[in-house]
DNA sequence: CTAGGGTTAG
């Protein structure tokens, strides 16, 4: 870019006028070139031209993470030093610079030292905390503002989903609707806020309430774009419905980039539509010459694990690093992990992991934890827990899945030596839950759970259900899994109140028959309630949905789409 | 209209 002409201007306000305006047209330079906004700032400086009130609010943003906070705390002086500290749209850019720089104490520090405290500086604040995962302080700051809009609620939901408290996402966004609740005229939800509710609505598997969301955008003719769009995709594959999904795809036409394909593609792989989904990933990048990027590759690779196609993997896997040069992540070595101990190759798991140029976390000791699972190497698994231990001690699921090991092989002194430790030491086994909804509400069942309204029909129910499966189907529980040695009976007891199994009485009991049901659980399906599914989706007629932790299984006539494999 | 607040895939 050339600025020579600037230089001969001689009126001074219209100097700095000219200078913002470079600044603000190296914005989205982000290197530190003679071209980068801060650059251009000490250029302009050298030429004695000085900053008013509109350079900093385009200077400051340029310094947006935590690398950049030295020079962030530079231009603060220089604020002070041109005494434009007192302007409030200066005030709102530095506390921005402080909060997207990670420095949450200086964002504080500057907004508490605000004479006059404007809407957007409320927002600021609200949005630092909320970003910084401190969203209970976003709360207590949002229940003190004078007034809000609809970005004030966005921050705060957006910070609600962003720290996994999804329920409370949904509950603010109804807040936002009724009128009494946010003492304020009605404040219209936009694309933002819409978003960040589809996300929670995904995370929940509350299908639902994003439907009504969906419907919402349609009533107001609210522009689908691609961020809303990649939203709503992703909202409808996690909650099951994976035909909705690739209808608001395909609508998306020509709009569609790298997030929106990647959504796509990492909810084929969840639903384990593997050859679907290496389709896709080749229309995006042959078709539509979209370059994949990192997280493209974590889905494609999931694909590859869930369908158990090694050579797919490591040809994906070079793909990534040869034709794209994308540095794997940890989560890359985690799927070619994963991908290499399920199918029983062990070396080639840990020449990988040797060969990483990080240090293997916990992720990766857990990837080869749950691959060798598969195959009951207990060797391999004791490894990996002891390394994953070592680095995170208090992971309650490493133990489990190795005391799943010794149970499946029946080494009951090992199983007992385990759970004694985990007593030792006070880890606690995450329960097992299971989430459905029916009519907007969403009913959650934890193991052994007898604290429900209608637990003793739900309990009934199953009985009832478990009695036909035996009959009529020839169901005999499996309990290969059962963490306890139990006799037979005391097995198959400890099996029958699963969350999952809670859930679906309650559906079979609370929905008419032939309905489709949807569960989400927070854990890995086990064998026994695998099998129960299949069965009870043949016997009843019903199509079952059921989203683990870590993929979907669509049970119909009898069997699931995970083919048994997970 | 030279200026400040918020969104999607993992």
């Amino acid at each position: 870019m050339s600025i020579t002409p600037i230089f001969h201007i001689r009126h001074l306000k219209l100097e700095s006028f000219l200078w913002n305006l470079i600044i603000r047209a190296t914005l989205h330079n982000h290197n530190l070139s003679p071209h980068s906004p801060i650059s251009v700032y000490l250029r302009m400086r050298r030429h004695c031209v000085t900053p008013d009130f509109h350079t900093f609010p385009f200077l400051l943003p340029s310094f947006h993470d935590p690398t950049h906070l030295p020079l962030g705390q530079r231009t603060h002086a220089q604020i002070l030093l041109f005494g434009l500290h007192a302007d409030p749209f200066v005030r709102t850019s530095l506390l921005n610079m402080y909060s997207s720089c990670g420095d949450l104490a200086s964002a504080q520090r500057v907004f508490d030292h605000s004479l006059s405290k404007d809407l957007p500086a409320w927002n600021s604040v609200v949005n630092a905390y909320a970003k910084a995962g401190l969203v209970d302080a976003a709360r207590k700051l949002f229940d003190e503002m004078p007034e809000r809009n609809v970005i004030s609620w966005s921050c705060l939901i957006n910070g609600y989903v962003a720290c996994g408290r999804n329920r409370e996402a949904l509950d603010l966004f109804r807040d936002m609707q009724s009128p009494g609740k946010n003492r304020a005229a009605f404040v219209r939800p936009n694309e933002f806020t819409l978003s960040a509710v589809l996300s929670a609505c995904g995370r929940l598997g509350a299908l639902e309430q994003g439907e009504w969301v969906h419907a919402y955008v349609d009533k107001y003719s609210v522009e689908i774009d691609v961020v809303l769009g990649t939203s709503l995709v992703d909202m409808y594959a996690k909650c099951g419905s994976l035909e909705r999904a690739k209808r608001v795809f395909n609508a998306l036409g020509g709009k569609k980039d790298v997030k929106a394909y990647s959504a796509m593609i990492c909810c084929l792989a969840m639903h384990g539509l593997t050859e679907e989904c290496f389709q896709l990933f080749s229309e995006m990048t042959t078709v539509n010459n979209i370059n994949p990027n990192s997280v493209t590759f974590v889905g494609v690779l999931g694909a590859c694990v869930h369908g158990g196609l090694i050579d797919e993997g490591r040809s994906y896997f070079a793909m990534m690093i040869e034709r794209f040069g994308i540095t794997p992540s940890i989560h890359h070595y985690g799927c070619m992990v994963d991908l290499y101990g399920r199918a029983g190759l062990v070396e080639e798991a840990e020449s990988l992991i040797a060969s990483m140029p990080m240090e293997p976390d916990e992720l990766i000791w857990g990837s080869l934890l749950s691959g060798s699972r598969m195959l009951g190497d207990v060797k391999t698994c004791e490894a990996a827990l002891k390394r994953l231990i070592e680095l995170d001690p208090m992971n309650s699921g490493a133990y489990v899945l190795l005391s799943n090991v010794y149970a499946k092989t029946g080494r009951w002194i090992e199983v007992k030596r385990i759970r004694q430790e985990m007593e030792v030491k006070g880890i606690k086994k995450v329960p097992g839950c299971s989430s459905v909804e029916l009519d907007g509400v969403i009913y959650e069942f934890v193991v052994g759970d007898e604290s429900q309204e209608e637990s003793e029909g739900i309990y009934a129910m199953l009985d009832e259900v478990m009695q036909r499966l035996r009959e009529e189907a020839g169901y005999v529980s499996d309990t290969k899994e059962v963490l306890r040695d139990l006799d037979e009976e005391g097995k198959a007891k400890a099996l029958s109140y699963h969350s999952e199994k809670l859930a679906i009485a309650f559906c079979l009991m609370k929905t008419r028959p032939g309905t489709p049901v949807r569960i989400i659980k927070n854990l890995r399906i086990c064998g026994d309630c695998h099998l129960v599914m299949k069965m009870i989706s043949k016997l009843y007629g019903r199509e079952i949905v059921v989203r683990d932790c870590n993929r979907f299984h669509h049970f119909k006539d009898g069997s699931c789409s995970c083919r048994d494999y997970w």
